[in-house]
DNA sequence: AACTATATTGCCATATATGGCAACCTAACC
DNA sequence: GGTTAGGTTGCCATATATGGCAATATAGTT
């Protein structure tokens, strides 16, 4: 067994992405922040549309919006990714 | 002062970009593989040309690129991304 | 010199993240 | 009822990550 099926491939995927959204919005939330607050926090421009899809998982961020949102919510990038402690 | 300039955004892109792209090389290059032998690692499929590029911080990889990339190595996400402890 | 392994760079095509806006949906108000 | 805040979804355009291959570079070895 050295390949993946396909559609394993996409379930992994769809699981990283739901799990690193749900810590995203669990952080934001923490800090009682909107999405709009979010926004308006992090470098440069980002629409607020795109939040919603992060956290739900539908987007698949790239490193750099990953680092923005991070740095908006005073976390680390580890932190920020970490979500093995949060209960998966 | 609530904006950034355009060229400081993109001046901290770039220096994200090159330290994670150093990073991941740094724990490639420990563990005795090729970029090569790190594709073949990885799941699905990826380009060895795209591992270059990531390395040298001329891409912007996506997280579910991160993941893949963390798992071929051997590293959690947080630890691929955690560059602060190994002198930036 | 030649050969091999590894990495970089360039080019083009495709897939998709993001920008931007409008519409819609709840829930909580008054 | 209406209004507001927050979030979601749909659509389209643009930017760019990735796929894929060829060419080049570079170092090591014989």
């Amino acid at each position: 067994m050295t390949s993946v099926k396909e559609s394993d491939l996409d379930n992994i995927r769809a699981e990283l992405l739901k799990n690193v959204g749900k810590n995203i919005q669990r952080i934001r939330e923490q800090k009682g922040l909107s999405q709009f607050d979010l926004i308006t926090k992090m470098l440069g421009e980002f629409d607020v549309t795109n939040v919603s899809r992060i956290e739900s998982g539908r987007n698949n961020p790239t490193l750099f919006t990953l680092y923005r949102i991070a740095k908006a919510l005073d976390v680390s990038l580890p932190q920020l990714l970490d979500y093995s402690t949060t209960g998966k």
